[in-house]
DNA sequence: TCTGGGGTCCTCCAGCAG
DNA sequence: TCTGCTGCTGGAGGACCC
């Protein structure tokens, strides 16, 4: 392990919801819960206001209502998510070209490996720039863990939320992990969690006492030495910006389980043809096909073959799929249903063919029209993504303003912006032909001049455009 | 009206081959 | 020919993460 504490790990407050929140003025202050609104829904993240309530990410909405029937419910929008997150990784990047996002409001970052912080200070500095250059940038604010190790970056990230940096110097990373619960190492969770606790292991120390060979036989050979050494506060793992894609799924969960078999079989047609359009998307092709079936009951099966090579035929992942439905009982009727691919290679068994004939085999015109039809029949088939609770409209009249919620034919839109004051509301019919969905607007105003514009700037995703992040003096404060 | 979606990694078991 | 061992692969499921 380093001894410098330059590794650091962001993770941005209560991302989705604060998204939210800035952009719709109203929900400023306000408890606000994103996540899935039909009848199994379950809560993707909740604003700190909401939590005071008891919402957390993974409650059934059902509850959320419960417990907040007050809070503004919005449909999650991720591309949107995307763009900002691209803005906030841009600005990683420019730090270090050693960047490993873990998702959309995470990721961790080397800034040895980029020259931008070589001990203690210069982290500091460099974490509390990125900091500020997020919300000048986003609007936003994100936390910041800095530490000599990956595991240790996330929990000092965690321990500064929200809104904060918290660096663990070296020296005092097992006097830090000692008394904390074993719940905080990654890779414990419940079952984990349960198991020890059971064995008389609450926190870490008891954890570095139990001893290697004990964990091992507790959790089996690979989770019984990566938790004792990370009892030990030893992580070696590096900072990985580049990963490779293991598998590509879609599933679905249904407002009502389905008992009809052929509407089943219907359904798992219509996954494969996802997953296989998500796979051609990027650019991969698999060996194995799984198929995810979850009961009336919340029971799970995974069915899974494995064909002799890989492949991106819909027709192929089709068959394969309804075969190994032929071998699941779902009488009772079905939740979830989902369908995947994985041992993924970037070329096809049919490629291999084709090369050795000397060009590329062609598709039949008939599943080239299969394929072509994507989310339309879904889209047009549902009522609710008409005007989703929380998407961007515009009004001929009223101008820019986001979907507050609708229904019986009517729906209530607020007419505000990000930079505006908190807006008016109005009903509508669902088909004014006055109203129509929009793009949602910056978060930060873009007409700012280029010597106002904050320093640092993530226009490109890529990093390219943006300079080293926070030479602005006034951003290096501490 | 409990319990999403998209992933990764690990373990265990069975079958097969040397 | 039979048995045991070992390593590999495929299949199923569990746990975990965000």
């Amino acid at each position: 392990m380093r001894s410098a504490p330059t590794i650091l790990h962001l993770d941005m407050d209560a991302f989705f919801a604060s998204v939210e929140q800035a952009s719709k003025p109203s929900l400023r202050g306000k408890a606000v819960v994103v996540g899935g609104l039909g009848p199994r829904g379950v809560v993707a993240t909740a604003s700190y206001e909401a939590r005071l309530f008891g919402i957390r990410s993974a409650l059934p909405m059902a509850q959320a209502r419960r417990l907040a029937p007050n809070a503004a419910y919005l449909v999650p929008r991720f591309a949107f998510y995307r763009s900002i997150s691209d803005q906030v990784m841009g600005l990683l990047r420019a730090l270090s070209p050693l960047v490993e996002p873990l998702s959309l409001d995470e990721a961790f970052v080397d800034l040895e490996d980029g020259g931008a912080a070589w001990d203690e200070r210069s982290a500091r500095l460099a974490g509390a720039r990125l900091r500020a250059d997020i919300r000048a940038v986003t609007g936003l604010t994100g936390s910041v863990g800095l530490a000599a190790s990956k595991m240790l970056a996330k929990i000092a990230s965690e321990q500064a939320k929200p809104d904060g940096l918290v660096l663990i110097e070296p020296g005092r990373e097992r006097s830090l992990l000692a008394p904390l619960p074993v719940r905080t190492l990654p890779g414990v969770g419940p079952a984990t969690g349960d198991h020890l606790r059971r064995a008389g292991i609450h926190t870490i120390d008891e954890l570095a006492e139990a001893g290697e060979d004990e964990l091992v036989r507790l959790l089996g050979k690979a989770h019984g030495h990566a938790l004792y050494a990370m009892a030990l506060a030893r992580d070696e793992r590096p900072v990985v910006a580049e990963r490779e894609t293991k598998s590509v799924s879609v599933e679905d969960t249904y407002d009502v389980d389905i008992h009809d078999r052929v509407r089943v079989g219907t359904e798992v047609r219509r996954l494969a043809d996802r997953c296989v359009r998500r796979l051609r998307g990027a650019g991969l092709a698999g060996r194995t096909i799984v198929l995810k079936v979850r009961r009336y009951d919340f029971s799970t099966l995974t069915r899974s073959e494995t064909l002799r090579g890989p492949t991106d035929d819909p027709t192929v992942v089709r068959e394969a799929a309804a075969r190994l439905l032929g071998s699941v009982d779902t009488t009772g009727g079905v939740r979830l249903l989902g369908v995947g691919v994985s041992g993924l290679a970037d070329y096809t068994q049919e490629d291999l063919f084709a090369q050795a004939a000397g060009g590329r085999g062609e598709e039949s015109p008939g599943e080239e029209a299969q394929m072509a039809a994507p989310a339309e029949e879904e889209r047009r088939t549902s009522v609710e993504r008409s005007w989703p609770a929380g998407h961007d409209v515009r009004h001929t009249e009223y101008g820019h303003g986001w979907v507050q919620g609708s229904g019986l034919g009517r729906v209530t839109v607020r007419f505000e912006t990000p930079g505006s004051a908190v807006g008016r509301v109005r009903t509508f019919r669902t088909d004014d032909p006055a109203l129509q969905p929009a793009d949602p607007l910056p978060l930060v105003d873009r007409s700012l001049g280029e010597s106002e514009r904050p320093q640092g700037g993530a226009e490109t995703s890529d990093g390219s455009g943006a300079g080293p992040g926070g030479m602005d003096p006034g951003h290096s404060q501490v």
